[in-house]
RNA sequence: GACCCGUUCGUCUAUCGGUUAGGACUCCAGGUUUUCAUCCUGGCAAGAAGGGUUCGACUCCCUUACGGGUCGCCA
């Protein structure tokens, strides 16, 4: 049969079209982990012109929910992972969720019961392991071997439960047969699992694909990651203002990298750089700054008007008016934020004019000597010119800084607390022409009164 | 406990026997900006430990320690 050999995969052909898989469960929620096995196997197929295949693995008909469906389907749209096969795309391969294709199984099962490779216990159909060592050429970790003949350590392993259905194992390694999966990138969890894939893929007379096991990924203090856990949930990203390539990129460098010293990739570029070579062995922890970086790197590569478009859900959700966030004022803030969802506060102040001036700003003006005699000679030139423009504005600054025997430069701050109620935030000259000759004026006035 | 995989700055990582061990995030200091931020420049910071092999080891081998994974009629 075959090359005589398991585990060392097929032999790869410069002919074969490489068709990869991402096959979750539908139980909880799309976990970073699994959006991160998505995004490889989406890579390579994508790097090799191959398929990229989607099968639901819904064999625990307890446990699946409709919610759970819904967050795998959302997460890869959102990633941008477009699978060539599999639910609501079809593909000669299908039906591509698992509790759909029950015949098909029962006649790779039939398989095992004529060549006696099962037998039943308790109910249950257990698969009889050949007692030997088993061997596979992992695409990452290279050669491993588990020992078979240590029975206690690898007991047969049930495929068939007493209810009828099938097990894991078993549907997992039918449809990777059936559906002609040539690379199986998945995550270390399934390390163990592979030489139990391996023998019952042996038993069924067929040719193994190249399996791949990718290290896990940590918390930031480097235990491991669940549920609650910042960063887990891929449906929380949106959420808090994360955008789509910017996270793909960030979880494509945990794990991988593109051994040249360049970190900001599109979808397409990480498919054009992406290779198996390239993935490490260790697992790797999660760093929630550091995707926050990468967030605000490619947020500054956005248009304005669809950093515009992103930003408004979350003006809306901070109960700000939408119809007033404009894109001037998008602009002043776009590379000063690293989330979408800090946008709102980062333009409040400019919405609404009952806005609170900040603690330390006001401490920091109260005990300047010049803050109050020149914002009063500010308020007086704003409040002198004929046409505000930016020039008209800068003038008045520097003309009221001559009045009160000071640099422009001084006169600064004052302006940015009187205007904003902070220290920090947009350029000034935003500032000066997104709020008007009136506003401006009115902010100054105000805080020449709290300085009284 | 048994069996697997792993271990370079705090974190993500480069290095495929010979390098002042490089880059990025974070942090700090300068510079640019009449302001804030961006940005630019610079700085702090690493081969788990012990044995080998070798002219020479982060790199290869062994041991120990530590971390992760797996040991289900879950997937």
């Amino acid at each position: 049969m075959h090359s005589g050999r398991t585990g060392d995969g097929r032999l790869f052909s410069k002919h074969m079209t490489v068709r990869t898989r991402f096959a979750p469960s539908p139980t909880g929620y799309l976990h970073i982990g699994g959006a991160r096995t998505a995004l490889f196997n989406w890579l390579y197929a994508r790097k090799h012109g191959g398929v990229f295949v989607l099968r639901i693995e819904d064999t625990d008909a307890a446990r699946n929910t409709e919610e759970a469906r819904k967050a795998i389907f959302d997460g890869m749209e959102w990633l941008g992972l477009d699978w060539d096969e599999g639910p609501m795309k079809g593909g000669d391969f299908g039906p591509y969720q698992q509790s759909e294709r029950g015949q098909i199984y029962d006649a790779w099962f039939e398989k095992l019961v004529q060549t006696d490779r099962v037998y039943q216990l308790d109910g249950a159909w257990r698969f009889r392991f050949e007692r030997k060592p088993i061997t596979m050429i992992d695409g990452v970790c290279g050669e491993v071997t588990i020992d078979y003949r240590d029975e206690s350590n690898t007991p047969d392993m049930v495929i068939k439960r007493s209810d009828g259905s099938y097990v894991f194992h078993f549907v997992n390694v039918v449809d990777d047969l059936e559906m002609e999966i040539t690379h199986v990138i998945r995550g270390e969890d399934h390390l163990m699992n592979t030489p139990k894939h391996l023998q019952l893929i042996e038993a069924l007379g067929c040719v193994a694909p190249q399996y791949c096991h990718i290290p896990l990924i940590l918390n930031g203090d480097g235990s491991k990651m669940s549920k609650r856990d910042e960063g887990a949930a891929l449906g929380d990203y949106p959420r808090h203002g994360f955008v789509a390539a910017a996270v793909a990129n960030f979880i494509a460098l945990l794990g991988w990298n593109p051994k040249n010293e360049n970190e900001i990739f599109t979808l397409d570029e990480l498919a054009e750089n992406f290779s198996l070579a390239g993935i490490n062995r260790a697992p790797a922890r999660f760093d929630y700054d550091k995707c926050r970086w990468f967030n605000q790197q490619h947020m500054a590569k956005l248009s304005l008007a669809d950093f515009h478009h992103a930003a408004l859900p979350f003006i809306a959700a901070a109960s700000l008016p939408t119809e007033e966030f404009s894109e001037a004022m998008a602009s002043a803030v776009k590379e000063k934020v690293r989330l979408l969802e800090e946008v709102p506060h980062a333009v409040e102040f400019l919405l609404d004019d009952g806005f609170s001036i900040d603690h330390e700003a006001m401490e920091k003006l109260a005990a300047s000597a010049i803050a109050r005699d020149g914002l009063i000679a500010i308020a007086e030139r704003f409040a002198s010119v004929d046409e505000w423009t930016l020039d008209t504005a800068k003038i008045s600054i520097s003309d009221a800084a001559t009045m009160v025997a000071c640099k422009p430069g001084q006169l600064m701050f004052p302006l940015r607390v009187s205007l904003s109620g902070r220290s920090h935030g947009p350029d000034l000259n935003d500032l000066l022409m997104l709020l008007g000759k009136s506003r401006c004026v009115q902010r100054v006035q105000r805080m020449i009164e709290n300085l009284a």
